[in-house]
DNA sequence: GTAGGGTTAG
């Protein structure tokens, strides 16, 4: 009896599983149907391999549709299990495709697919594939295209080496190619970039390709780039050989380099020159000429150009303008920026990301942030998009505040609007943290940097080796430079700028001047600042020949010194004690167009008053200022203290109430020249009464740091006790501190520190001072403090607050209340304080904000 | 697929 059929159909047993054959077979019929849907071809996943692929991609009877088996190898490459996608077990399939995707012309969509593959590709896997000897042969449309994808993907040196293969199979690129390669050679930062264009260059030539203007024209760019602006003149030249002409593009590239280094003659000839071959200048040439003006600081050249185009029919885009905006705010003149901002939106030129990115980063740096903010509203009511600079531009300002948290959180709102930090903004981070001393979070960003695949860079390293010189640690910053410049890293003029000055600084001419010759054996240029930094140096070793040869150095490159130049020669004849020279150095730059400002009449009045040339200075300060010149507090200082010093009291009070009612002080250092004055006087009361007056001042400052409580000892021993050894130490570490090499009379501090032995009082000044001078981190004159305190056998209650006094405390009460010294005793010591108290209102305002807790507990105490 | 502007370092 047959029963009824089953209402619904049974599951029927599974199948037996497909050979491999069957299931290729099977693809590749479905896959040349009419229609064919990669839908249907999911219940095979799990049976296709990378061999199998690799049969399907292969076989004849698709090979005539390649569109075909370009999605089904995207479908498969998204749809496969992932340890079957393993990059280098594909590359068999994908030269098969991509065979077939030549053969019939397709080749953008051939480049598509090279450059996906290679950006999941991290072994490099296909490149290695790509250089080994094959059999058949690689086409020659595979490693062209191969070429410019490596190119596109950001590696050059990547298709370097592939287009020294087909070099060697004799198998000539295309046109396209070789400019793409010479491009991106030329634009990817490397020592021997240049090198390596004009061997591509050459090897093209030499496999048939006839190189154009374009080709010549990256060359130039080549040169430009490395500052090599005579072989980039000559080239102009040599490209007749090639029967190639310049063109605009040609001088347009050498013009821009000329003008953003200041050659200014050069940029005139040059124009010339472009003239006479009847080539006529641009909005370009117009727009790198309005550039090399703003760079130059030179405003109303800038703006006459855009007068001269008007004139030539050629109006002014938003580019001009916003290198003219660029220029004003940078002179720190940003309502005329702002009114620029009017004026281009009165042309309908609409201002656009960058324009608003140029005036935002113009208020933040003129102090102004709650207009920025407005700005940004601005940029949004106005549709015009914030993008990753606008970011990097707030998260910039953040760090400039050492407000690290804020720049996260703003790093964090950039990601949320869809764009990932890049370099600039990890170098930003970075430096921030190394600017507040916190090297540990640093590193740890240039990890994160690392991780997303963004290198460190010249500017990561400049941060570093800024950081490590400014806290003395100068061999651990030349290791650094010395172990990037091995492995083949770029290192600029900066990097070497950097750790010469750490060098001088540390007292180390020898090794300063060396780094100064290695610099320029590898023909890095060195610039005006870098040259200030030598001549500052070498002023201050009081080589006052050498500093002189060096500004001459300076002319014969072609670049033009500056204020600082200038000052800093002219310090160094006061340094050295020679007046006389200094203002002769001084009239005859005066001659050759110099405007001294006030910088450079402080320096003459201090040389003088150092000098002893009290009247002198007094009269070059009448002549200044009835030439109506502006005066600032330190040209009072400087002659309210010379008049403190020669015991002329009474005309150092003029000064000061001539000062008061110029709304120019009196600061910290009026009062600490006044006070020693009144006190070598014997005329303590009025002392006194200054020192609550100059209290007074600082009290608005908020406590912000914790103070050590219950650490103070009193113990009112002087170190007269002091044995020998002691004393000979003592005199050793002041020696080294006299020689400014702080670092190593620390050294020998912490070895005697550790062993138990005191050292003096004023060798405990003079290491303070070292510190603050140098500007340590905080950390480390606490510490010192600590030490100090901790060392029983020297620790009297004054020497904690002579260290204190260092730190710009305040001495708030009459001294020897809380000090049992004899009377003279007191004044050296007060007058001792006051030494220090200067040395304290030298350091950064952050900086002593940090110890006002320390001036606090000093008042409370009281 | 060649040249120009805004952000970082002394």
């Amino acid at each position: 009896m047959d029963s009824p059929p089953p209402p619904y159909p049974i599951p029927l047993s599974p199948k037996p599983p497909l050979t491999p054959p069957q299931i290729v077979q099977k693809v590749i019929s479905l896959l040349n149907s009419d229609k064919p849907s990669l839908a249907s071809l999911s219940p095979l996943i799990p049976h296709l391999t990378p061999p199998l692929l690799h049969s399907i991609l292969s076989s004849e009877i698709l090979a005539s549709r390649p569109l075909t088996l370009l999605s089904f190898f995207t479908w498969a490459r998204s749809h496969l299990n992932p340890s079957q996608t393993l990059t280098q077990t594909l590359i068999p399939s994908l030269l098969a495709l991509l065979s077939s995707l030549f053969s019939h012309n397709k080749f953008p969509d051939a480049k598509s697919l090279l450059l996906n593959f290679i950006s999941s590709d991290r072994g490099h896997h296909l490149h290695r594939t790509l250089l080994l000897p094959a059999r058949p042969r690689l086409s020659k449309a595979l490693l062209d295209t191969a070429v410019g994808a490596y190119c596109q993907f950001g590696n050059p040196q990547l298709a370097v080496l592939i287009f020294k293969k087909m070099k060697r199979l004799r198998l000539q690129p295309k046109l396209l190619t070789c400019i793409t390669l010479l491009n991106s050679l030329v634009k990817h930062p490397s020592s021997n970039r240049v090198l390596l264009c004009k061997d591509v260059f050459n090897d093209a030539v030499r496999l048939g390709v006839t190189p154009n203007t374009n080709m010549f024209n990256i060359l130039i760019n080549g040169y430009c780039l490395e500052n090599r602006f005579k072989d980039a003149l000559e080239l102009l030249s040599k490209m007749g050989e090639y029967e190639c002409l310049p063109d605009r593009v040609s001088y347009n590239t050498i013009l821009d380099a000329l003008s953003k280094k200041g050659q200014l003659s050069e940029v005139r000839d040059l124009l010339v020159d472009m003239k006479d071959r009847g080539l006529l200048p641009n909005r370009n040439t117009y727009n790198i000429l309005v550039c090399g003006y703003c760079r130059m600081g030179w405003l109303r050249e800038a703006a006459q150009v855009i007068e001269l185009m008007t004139q030539n029919n050629l109006l002014p885009d938003v580019w001009t303008y916003n290198m003219l905006i660029n220029g004003f705010c940078h002179d720190g003149r940003i309502e005329e920026a702002f009114k620029l901002r009017d004026e281009m939106e009165n042309l309908k030129l609409l201002p656009d990301v960058v324009t608003f990115n140029t005036l935002i980063n113009g208020c933040y740096k003129s102090k102004n942030s709650s207009n920025a903010f407005k700005l940004i509203a601005e940029m949004k009511e106005k549709g015009v998009e914030p993008n990753a600079v606008t970011h990097n531009i707030i998260i910039k300002s953040f760090c400039k505040e050492a407000k690290m948290d804020e720049a996260s959180i703003s790093v964090r709102k950039m990601v949320e609007r869809g764009f990932s930090p890049d370099s600039v903004t990890y170098n930003t981070l970075i430096d921030g943290y190394c600017k507040i001393g916190n090297f540990g979070e640093a590193f740890k960003i240039m990890n994160e940097m690392g991780g997303t695949g963004l290198k460190m860079d010249i500017v990561t390293l400049n941060s570093f080796l800024h950081t490590l010189c400014r806290e003395r640690k100068i061999e651990e910053a030349y290791e650094l430079l010395s172990s990037v410049s091995k492995r083949g890293y770029i290192i600029d003029e900066v990097s070497y700028g950097t750790l010469i000055m750490g060098y001088f600084e540390d007292g180390n001419v020898d090794k300063a001047m060396k780094l100064w010759d290695e610099m320029k054996a590898k023909a890095i240029i060195p610039s005006v600042v870098t040259y200030n930094s030598l001549i500052g140096g070498l002023c201050k070793s009081g080589k006052m020949e050498q500093a002189i040869t060096k500004l001459n150095e300076l002319l014969e490159n072609g670049l033009v010194p500056d204020e600082t130049t200038y000052n800093t020669i002219i310090h160094g004849y006061c340094w050295v004690g020679n007046v006389e020279k200094a203002f002769q150095f001084h009239n005859k730059m005066v001659e050759n167009s110099f405007k001294p400002g006030i910088f450079t009449c402080n320096i003459l009045l201090h040389g003088l008053c150092k000098e002893g040339m009290l009247e002198k200075a007094l009269t070059l300060f009448n002549t200044w200022i009835s030439k109506g010149r502006v005066l600032d507090a330190v040209t009072y200082n400087t002659l309210i203290t010379a008049q403190c010093r020669e015991g002329r009291l009474e005309d150092a009070l003029g000064l000061v109430v001539e000062m008061e009612v110029k709304k120019l002080g009196p600061d910290g250092y009026t009062y600490s020249a006044i006070i020693g004055a009144l006190i070598e006087a014997g005329r303590n009361k009025e002392a006194e009464e200054l020192m609550e007056k100059r209290a007074e001042m600082g009290k608005s400052s908020d406590p912000s740091l914790p103070l050590d409580k219950g650490r103070d000892m009193v113990t009112l021993e002087i170190l007269e006790k002091s044995d020998s050894s002691s004393l000979a130490y003592s005199e050793q570490i002041r020696e080294l501190c006299t020689k400014g090499k702080y670092r190593d009379a620390m050294h020998i501090f912490g070895e005697l520190t550790q062993k138990g032995v005191a050292i003096d009082k004023s060798t405990y000044i003079a290491l303070m001072k070292g510190l603050v001078k140098r500007r340590k981190p905080i950390s480390k004159i606490i510490s010192l403090r600590r030490v100090i305190q901790d060392t029983e056998a020297g620790c009297t209650e004054s020497l904690l607050d002579l260290t204190r006094g260092a730190l710009g405390e305040v001495i708030t009460r009459p001294m020897h209340m809380e000090l049992d010294l004899g009377e003279r005793n007191c004044r050296v010591f007060q007058r001792k304080v006051l030494t220090m108290d200067t040395v304290a209102s030298n350091i950064d305002r952050d900086v002593r904000a940090c110890f006002v807790p320390w001036k606090k507990a000093a008042s409370n105490r009281c």
